[in-house]
DNA sequence: GGAATAGTGTCTATGAGACATTATCTT
DNA sequence: AAGATAATGTCTCATAGACACTATTCC
C-alpha cells in the first residue's frame, strides 16, 4: 500500500480521539524572585501533584483564547489587568504516553505577568500558588510539565535580550533600577547599574520618560529616581546581551 | 456553574473529534534562490491547490517523527540523507475553521535541506515541486499555509543569525563563498565578501577547515578556495547580525 | 593580458564594560 | 554626618564595516 493510498484511506475520525489542551507557563516577580504559577490537581492522573494551569481547548475556541482563558481563571484577572500580561505560544508537546489516559497534544504558552495578588483569592479555581523557581528542583510536576517549564524559562531569558518584554513584569511606571532588577532576576546575574542605565536609555523605544520621579528616595538613601513607561519598540536594536555565562552552546 | 465544575464535567471524548496534523515548511537553495517544497492536493477541500506537505499524526507516533515521515515521503530521502536535514518545530495553528471539514490543529515544522533532486522522482507522493519563493506571492496556498510559510521564513532568517544552520543548506564540504551565498539568499541582502570571510572564521565552532581546496577556481576566474565543513557549535557567539534592513520592529 | 575571486591588512566608528564622580536622599 | 543610590563622565578594548591590496585562476 503506497503512502498515497494510505493517506487517502486515512480517516482520522476512525481513530481514537486526540485531545488538545493548552498549558501556560506564567512567570512573575515577587519579592525579588522569579515565581511560577502552579495549580494542584484534584483528580487522577497525577492527583495532588502540582501542574501548570491548563485544560482542554473548547470547540470553536482559538488556541490563544484558550490560553488566555486558563490564565484568567487561575489568576482571577479581569479584562483590563489581563491585557497587561504578555502571552505567547511556546511550543507543542505530543509524545505518546505523556498523558496515561489518552493521546493528548498540549500547546504550551508562556506568560509574563506583573506582580499579582495571590491567585486563589476571588477565583473559582482550586488550590493555586506562586512557586519560587528556586524551589522547583525539589518538586515533581505532573505530566511532562517540568520539561515545559524548562523550555519556557530558556525562552524567557532569551526574549529579554531582544524584546522589551521585561517591562511586562513591572507596573505602568517604573524606574531604571526596577527594570534592572527584572533582568537580574530572570538572568540570575548581577548587572552593572551605571552601564545598564545608559544602555537602556540608548536603545530606541525600550522606555520613554514620564517626566515624573518617585515620591521618595530608596529605602536606604539615594536620590529620587525618574519614572519611565514601556516604549513602543517590539524588538530591540541593538539587543541587551546577557553576560557570557557558560559555553552552553557547544 | 463554576469553572471548576465545568472542567470536572468536561469530557473531551464527548465532543466532536479534534484532528492533529503536522505541516512542514521545507526550504532549500536551488540555483541561487530560496525554494519551498509544495505538494498539490488531490482531494477536497482545496483540491488542486498547492499546500505544505503534511498529514495526520498517527497513533503512538511522536510529533517530530510525524514531521520527519512527511518530509521523507515527499522528498524521497532515505535515512542517511534525511539525517542531514535540519528539522525543528515552528508553531501550532488551530484557529477554528481553518479546515472546513472539522477542527484541525496543525503543528508546523521548519526544515532546512541541502539541494535535493526533484521531489517527485522515486516517490509515492503525488505531484510535488520546489517553488521559488519569489513566485510565492502570486500563488494562493491551501488552508492558512501562506501564514505558516511567512512565519517559517521569518524564523529561518532569524536563526541564521545565531545558529550555524546555514550549513544545512550546503553539502558536506563547502567554501566560505558558498556559505555567504546562503546568507545572501535567505536574507535577500548582499554581504561584503572580505568582512564575511573574516567574521565566519572568527566565530568559534561555525566551520572547521578540511585542509583541502576546490579542484578549480571559480567559473570566471579567481584562486581555488579552501574547503570547510560545519563546526560543532550549536549557537553562535557572537552572532552574525544581519544588516539593518528596516525598522520592522516598531 | 584582463577580469574575477580568495584571502588578508588597515582604518574608523560604535558599543560594551570597568571604573570614577557628582548630586541627592534616608537614617 | 554617614551611607546608599541615581545619573553621568571617562577610558579601554573588541567588533562591524568600509576600503584597499595581493595572489591566484579562468578566459
Amino acid at each position: 500500500m503506497s503512502e498515497e493510498q494510505y493517506l487517502a484511506a486515512y480517516d482520522p475520525r476512525a481513530y481514537p480521539a486526540v485531545a488538545v489542551t493548552v498549558d501556560v507557563v506564567t512567570l512573575t516577580i515577587r519579592e525579588g524572585a522569579l515565581h511560577l504559577l502552579l495549580v494542584r490537581r484534584a483528580e487522577q492522573p497525577y492527583a495532588d501533584f502540582w501542574a501548570l494551569p491548563g485544560g482542554f481547548v473548547r470547540p470553536a475556541e482559538d488556541l490563544d483564547a484558550a490560553a488566555g482563558r486558563e490564565l484568567a481563571e487561575e489568576t482571577g484577572l479581569g479584562g483590563e489587568d489581563l491585557h497587561r500580561v504578555h502571552l505567547e505560544q511556546l511550543a507543542s508537546y505530543g509524545t505518546p504516553g505523556r498523558d496515561p489516559r489518552m493521546r493528548v497534544v498540549s500547546i504550551a504558552y508562556l506568560a509574563f505577568a506583573p506582580d499579582l495578588p495571590e491567585p486563589s483569592a476571588g477565583t473559582d479555581a482550586g488550590e493555586a500558588e506562586w512557586l519560587p523557581l528556586a524551589a522547583l528542583p525539589s518538586r515533581r510536576l505532573a505530566f511532562d510539565h517540568e520539561r515545559i517549564v524548562a523550555d519556557g524559562l530558556e525562552r524567557a531569558r532569551a526574549k529579554l535580550e531582544y524584546t522589551p518584554l521585561a517591562t511586562r513584569f513591572l507596573g505602568e511606571e517604573f524606574t531604571i533600577a526596577d527594570l534592572r532588577a527584572v533582568y537580574e532576576t530572570v538572568w540570575g546575574h548581577p548587572l552593572h547599574a551605571g552601564n545598564f542605565h545608559r544602555k537602556v536609555l540608548s536603545v530606541p523605544g525600550l522606555v520613554e520618560s514620564t517626566g515624573a520621579t518617585t515620591e521618595h528616595g530608596g529605602p536606604r538613601g539615594g536620590p529620587r529616581a525618574r519614572l519611565y513607561r514601556a516604549g513602543d519598540a517590539r524588538l530591540l536594536h541593538p539587543a541587551l546581551l546577557r553576560p557570557a555565562t557558560e559555553e552552553t552552546a557547544r
